[in-house]
DNA sequence: ACAAATATATACCAATTGGTATAAAAAACA
DNA sequence: TGTTTTTTATACCAATTGGTATATATTTGT
């Protein structure tokens, strides 16, 4: 690994949460040499502009949730345990989550949707690539007979983001983490409502 | 009604929607002066600064949402019909909300909770009060015996507002307004489902 | 260890940022 | 209508914005 590809990634996991809690327009060049103590000269060497770091820290900070996940289905050996390691995952993960400033697909959605078409882009595959993992978990279930066969994979999909992302933006905004276990506690009670 | 308060009222009409689309930090006087086409002096002759015009800028633009739900409960009569009020409301509206920029509270919650304290306690206080006038209905029912004695009122609330706020967040991102319909037919559902 | 390639710091740039003092214009009131 | 008060435009401010040219360090491959 060379010198630059170890500063880019110093640069990224520096500001990653900044990006994350302050948005694009929100974090400055200052804000990224603050938090990394290089100099313009250092990150403009790395990277072409602040556009690209933004992008870089948001797939850094999706990366790190979606390689965890990944890791919490490896064991997961049928639909039941699948979709409630995902559910465990937040359990276990959310706070963390709220400490890096939240979850980075809601915070750059609403930041990117009507400014930042790249940076929307990124956020727009992320969350299609989760829906569609949850999809195909559901479509698998129905044809192992694991699943009920009234049950639409997609509106469960849409049913299950809703009620994290949902329950993130409840949680963060009042204050209240309870919010988002409850949402959890619910979305057990779907996923049970499904099976077989 | 003085002049300076008509004035105000144009400058936050032509702005409410610029906040609401590039938030707090995107959003420029140039902006605000472009909008409105007026100058730096008159705009700081009717706010004491940017922040206020944000803050104006949320108040109205929540204002219309809640003014809106408001008049369409009013017509209804038992709890079966508020919720659905409530439900058909983002029925007919989703697309104008969307036109705006999308959902407010989203918006100005994920903008302003790590960088604008005064920005979030708003929002803070808008979510509070949707989520308590929620919990009203459901609990007004319990008491009327009009819904299900097993029912959290708390934890209907969330997923209430979790199911509405999720479906924004997908449809916007994934540009598939289908999906904000699917989780409002699921919602009418669990309304159905919590009721005798 | 040395030369070539790479990476970083410094100093700078024009443009834009939010905000202000002031004078001219327009409303409000008598 | 005349005068006071309020509102708006103009011109300006220091600070900050994202970004660049270049010289100096520092790696890298030999």
């Amino acid at each position: 690994m060379k010198k630059s590809e170890r500063t880019k990634q110093f640069i990224i996991a520096q500001t990653a949460a900044i990006f994350n809690k302050k948005g694009f327009a929100g974090t400055s060049m200052a804000d990224i040499t603050g938090a990394t103590g290089l100099t313009k000269g250092a990150i403009y060497g790395n990277f072409a502009n602040k556009e690209e770091v933004a992008l870089a820290a948001f797939a850094f900070n999706y990366g790190q949730i979606r390689k965890t996940v990944h890791v919490a289905l490896q064991k997961a050996e049928n639909t039941r345990e699948k979709l409630l390691a995902y559910v465990d995952f937040y359990k276990e993960y959310y706070e963390t989550i709220f400490q890096w400033g939240g979850c980075p697909i809601l915070n750059v959605s609403s930041d990117s949707d009507d400014a930042h078409p790249l940076l929307f882009q990124k956020v727009k595959s992320a969350l299609e690539s989760w829906r569609n993992n949850l999809i195909s978990i559901v479509e698998e279930g129905l044809s192992k007979g694991e699943v009920k066969p009234e049950t639409s994979p997609e509106a469960f999909a849409d049913m299950f983001i809703s009620l994290i992302e949902g329950g993130i933006l409840l949680s963060k905004s009042l204050g209240n983490n309870q919010i988002l276990l409850s949402n959890l506690e619910l979305l057990k009670k779907q996923v049970n409502m499904i099976l077989i």
